[in-house]
DNA sequence: ATTAGGG
DNA sequence: CCCTAAT
């Protein structure tokens, strides 16, 4: 375990996982802060109860577990974390911490802990500028919020072989800093005065330039030499020391902003009591960190300053929301966000403001069991259809990443996550792995098991797959103009369109398409699964075609995405597929390209349904069929119609 | 609000 | 898939 991590290694293939020695839970992105990261996957039930996800995303899921084993690739731990939350937790009726131990335990080889915390913190780069005075009010606001775990937490997290003093030096941040002269003991310590909490990292390298950055606030630490003073970076070959990104300060907290939508809402009632409702939710990191997690204005002002680029869907709801009124409404929700066995500790708090680029935020903070939540209000600004994709902030250690959110059941993982987080599980393994253009982590879950909200199949594993792709190919990213936009915001949001390049399989799809009269609209694509052509011949079946709404609701509970005009377009491209090519029965589906091989048992039965609902809306020949419901071995081919 | 059809 | 007209 004492191997040196090199924290700028090549980009790729150096995704590592850790246990958060402070026991944070934080959903890394890839090097490059500004790349999308797109949670995929993910299902939850009705009543709130976190299910795995629907028979398709299990199946897809089934792989990456699998593939989790061979994959060496990472394991996140954040088993300690939990036991704060647990205590909290428990007494309220929440389900016991057993989680922990196997976590932690997983055969993660520490290095690699190591090396993904590395990353980790790499990745979000500090701008927090973290003086001491913020640190010495914090440690108050922690300790109310933590005080049961306290003692656990500090022992504890014995993972860390960086912690040292359990209590900052900040005498070590005075004056001027060479790093350069200093141990990994020493840079430990200065690290822990800075950014009040403590590392595993031993690279020396990395020590420094994240310490650099935390002091000088700035992103860009290149320098070969670490001296710093007055919280400047003074560079040997000085130049400036600052034409850095300045991605933002404040940190150390980790938010995650989501819109809601109906299903979303519906599944965690109770929690959330609005439908369509953005909500921020940040979970202050349960040590240290939590500062800024429950500090108040303070740090909605700082969040104007480390706000960066909303997402371009964000800044269109917000647009919109300020062009049209946003209804009040939405803000009476005083109920907490609450994942609510989450004890009497959550609080709601008096709505403000949180201005982000500019833009005003409506928010409320909502204490949950120590962590700080920030939730939006949000307004209700959806045209057509339900909106199906989501986009989130994800805010960690400051850094806001944007997630464009595909599909509520996609919010439904992020919000799983941050409950098992809140409810002190944690997170079983988190693993990437290179895919196509970008990377994929793999969250895995294990034992969730929550009084409320048991998986309905036993144990089942909760897996949540995150995609992000790299900055690079630009031609993947569509930059989408639009009218209100001011040439920032278009800067600002190029690139975050994020087009899958792959056309990848089940993943979601938004892609942008040109209207006609200069306009654009997205369209979203979700391949039909087999399941879910089943499901819908069943249900045409059961119900008839063309009772679309009602086999939506009955055999398509599940499946918020599609809606009844999926299910009717769906039926009719069946159809037309059934009786397209059947004559030769070669049984096969003489399939084109790299469509959907539709199992020809299917198209035979749609076929024979088709025949069905076709007579049977004829009452013209009362030669009997008419009530033939069983339908099965109709074989008669009759160019139906339809 | 749902359906059917066209694009 | 999206949009729209017709119910």
């Amino acid at each position: 375990m004492e191997k040196v991590v090199e924290a700028e290694g090549s980009d790729e293939g150096k995704f590592e996982e850790t246990g958060l020695e402070t026991s944070n839970f934080v959903l890394s992105s890839p090097k490059n802060v500004t790349d999308p990261v797109v949670y995929k996957l993910v299902r939850v039930d009705g009543n709130g109860r976190l299910v795995p996800a629907t028979d398709d995303e299990l199946m897809e899921v089934e792989g990456l577990l699998e593939n989790e084993k061979r994959e060496t690739h990472i394991v996140a731990d954040t088993g300690q974390a939990l036991g704060c939350i647990s205590n909290e937790v428990s007494p309220s009726g929440m389900p016991q911490l057993e989680s922990s131990e196997g976590l932690s335990q997983s055969e993660n080889t520490e290095v690699d802990t190591e090396k993904l915390s590395a990353y980790l913190e790499e990745t979000v780069p500090s701008g927090a500028k973290s003086s001491s005075d913020d640190h010495v009010t914090q440690s108050g606001r922690v300790g109310e919020c933590l005080k049961p775990l306290d003692g656990p937490l500090e022992g504890g997290s014995s993972t860390s072989t960086g912690c040292i003093s359990s209590k900052p030096d900040f005498s070590k941040l005075k004056g001027e800093i060479c790093l350069d002269n200093l141990s990994i003991k020493e840079l430990h310590e200065v690290f822990k005065a800075t950014f009040g909490r403590d590392t595993t990292v031993k690279d020396k390298l990395w020590l420094k330039r994240r310490i650099a950055m935390g002091l000088t606030n700035s992103c860009d630490v290149s320098a070969t030499t670490f001296v710093i003073k007055d919280n400047k970076l003074v560079k040997k070959d000085n130049e400036d020391g600052f034409n850095n990104v300045n991605l933002g300060a404040g940190k150390e907290h980790l938010a995650v902003a989501v819109e809601y939508n109906e299903d979303l809402l519906n599944n965690l009632s109770s929690q959330i009591d609005e439908h369509q409702t953005t909500s921020e939710v940040r979970l202050g990191n349960n040590v240290v960190e939590n500062n800024f997690a429950s500090e108040d204005l303070a740090a909605d002002q700082r969040a104007a300053k480390r706000v960066r680029k909303p997402t371009k869907r964000y800044i269109e709801e917000l647009s919109e929301a300020e062009s049209k009124e946003y209804s009040g409404r939405s803000i009476a929700s005083t109920k907490s966000i609450g994942f609510r066995p989450l004890s009497s500790k959550a609080h709601a708090r008096p709505a403000r403001n949180v201005s982000l680029k500019g833009r005003t935020v409506i928010t409320r903070l909502d204490s949950l069991g120590g962590f700080g939540i920030q939730v939006p209000y949000v307004y209700r600004i959806r045209r057509s259809r339900p909106r199906k994709n989501v986009t989130a902030l994800l805010i960690i250690n400051s850094e806001i990443l944007e997630l464009n959110i595909t599909c509520e059941l996609n919010v439904l993982l992020l919000l799983a996550l941050t409950r098992l987080l809140l409810e002190g599980c944690s997170l079983h393994a988190l693993k990437f792995h290179p895919s196509g253009m970008g990377m994929t982590a793999t969250f895995i879950k294990k034992g969730f098991d929550v009084h409320g909200s048991q998986m309905d199949n036993g144990s089942m594993n909760k897996v949540l797959e995150a995609k992000s792709t790299p900055e690079q190919a630009p031609e993947q990213f569509v930059a989408e103009s639009k009218k209100e936009m001011t040439p920032t915001d278009m800067g600002q949001n190029m690139g975050l369109k994020y087009v899958d390049p792959s056309g990848d399989t089940s993943d979601d799809n938004v892609v942008t398409v040109p209207t006609a009269k200069g306009g654009i609209r997205r369209k979203h694509h979700r391949a039909w699964t087999l399941s879910e052509v089943m499901k819908l011949v069943e249900g045409v079946s059961k119900y008839g075609a063309g009772r679309w709404s009602e086999i939506k609701r009955l055999a398509f509970a599940s499946y918020s995405y599609r809606t009844s005009v999926d299910l009717k377009d769906k039926w009719r491209n069946l159809l037309k597929a059934s009786f397209a090519q059947t004559p030769t029965d070669k049984g096969a589906n003489s399939r084109k390209h790299p469509s959907m091989p539709i199992p020809a048992s299917i198209l035979l039965r749609v076929r024979e349904l088709a025949e069905m609902q076709a007579q049977a809306s004829l009452p013209n020949l009362s030669t009997g069929k008419l009530s033939a419901c069983g339908g099965g071995s109709v074989n008669e081919t009759r160019p139906g119609y339809l």
